[in-house]
DNA sequence: ACAAATTTTTAGTTTTGTCTAAATATAATT
DNA sequence: AATTATATTTAGACAAAACTAAAAATTTGT
């Protein structure tokens, strides 16, 4: 399998896991920043090789030998996210770029040892779930941040948005996974949030608060 | 700088440290298992970029530049090398393979920190240099175990040949990089030497014994 | 239901890296 | 020096992955 096909099978695992119907051409396009031609000829390809269902202008989902394979590369991309955290000194918001290419490396034994060299995480830098050998993998039990009521507190879990600009601001404000955070007061014109981080309080907007993940704790 | 370039300028700089002479295009084709006629498409695409030297049918040699990537390359390729057997619990007839991918990947923050994790090495797991980060580097002293004189006495520190079927004949015979080598006797017939290795007697060939490097112990 | 807007596909090009077959230059041999 | 052999380059083709522009199908709006 070439990196471009592992990669067309990743975005269409992902955005098969927003929306749960047939992706979209346009969708496909957007995720991988290209144009829908270039995707039709590529789901065409896949399509031959038994990882897609395809009918032209019905939209393209995973067979399961396509998502078996599209879960292999995001097992491989998150492992690598976590060894960079964890071993060479990367902040959250350096690693994607790198794993990116580090996903498309072909090695089980590596990748398997990689897993161990780290103790074998079950999340990502950013609290996302890392698949297992065969494919299985649980998702946290999650809520964002502006969806919380009032005074409820939760732990800071992950974030929907790991984008390099989103992450920093994350740095710079004191916020990190594993936090605890408390929702003080809600600003109903423009559903900002003032809130507790640990021992601080800062004042959140509506798109911040809807980008992070909280595990709310029992009560 | 794509894979493809980066494997011609790494293979040119390997064939330029046997002979010193100009590399031939079938030499090049030949090391990279490919056709002359692909040679020289790549060679004329490399030379427009200033990285080789370049006249046709005159062969072909790196640039300043050429030379600093392809040290570049190797200086990844043997870091990585040397976090596989050290991190990962490969054998050293395995990492090759892995290496051959994992060189590519583009990041210089990644390689430093690696450089930083492995304790900086000087040596990869088949007694090469490993080139420093300005290309700095200096080739070990030593000499095939086929030139020792009888009686003499050295540490093994490389292998000529890096296969996978050679290393692991070492390792069937329990040599290994570090090891006391002595020269008991050679065999004028065929060249074949009669050797102690460690406390451990035993006969190799003149091929082993001319893809074994020894430093030889001062006397 | 029909026209308009949008989405998707097709057709034809481009770039990169490879190949085969043929032509040309260099090297070796008589 | 001429012939033969070898090495190298050119010419033309191909596959992968992308693109643009145009055609076709689907969806939306009235
Ligand atoms: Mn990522
Ligand atoms: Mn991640
Ligand atoms: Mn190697
Ligand atoms: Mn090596």
């Amino acid at each position: 399998m070439t990196h471009s096909e592992e990669n067309y099978l990743k975005a269409i695992f992902h955005l098969g896991r927003q929306g749960t119907s047939a992706i979209s051409t346009n969708a496909i396009a957007e995720q991988m920043d290209t144009k829908p031609s270039s995707v039709t000829d590529m789901v065409k390809k896949l399509s031959e090789k038994g990882l897609v269902h395809y009918k032209r202008y019905q939209g393209v989902s995973l067979t399961a030998a396509g998502r078996a394979s599209a879960l292999a590369i995001v097992r491989k991309h998150r492992l690598w996210e976590v060894f960079l955290v964890e071993k060479l000194n990367f902040s959250w918001d350096e690693v994607h770029e790198v794993a990116e290419q580090l996903e498309h490396i072909k090695s089980e034994k590596l990748i398997d040892q990689l897993d161990r060299l780290l103790e074998f995480p079950k999340y990502d830098p950013h609290g996302d779930p890392i698949p297992g050998k065969n494919g299985e993998f649980q998702e946290r039990d999650k809520q964002l941040l502006s969806k919380l009521p009032l005074r409820a507190v939760g732990v800071c879990v992950g974030v929907k948005d790991s984008s390099a600009d989103f992450l920093k601001f994350l740095d710079k404000n004191n916020i990190a996974l594993g936090n605890e955070i408390e929702v003080l007061d809600r600003e109903a014109f423009d559903n900002s949030l003032h809130i507790r981080v640990g021992d601080h309080q800062l004042r959140v907007s509506h798109q911040i608060a809807s980008n992070l993940f909280v595990k709310p704790n029992e009560h």
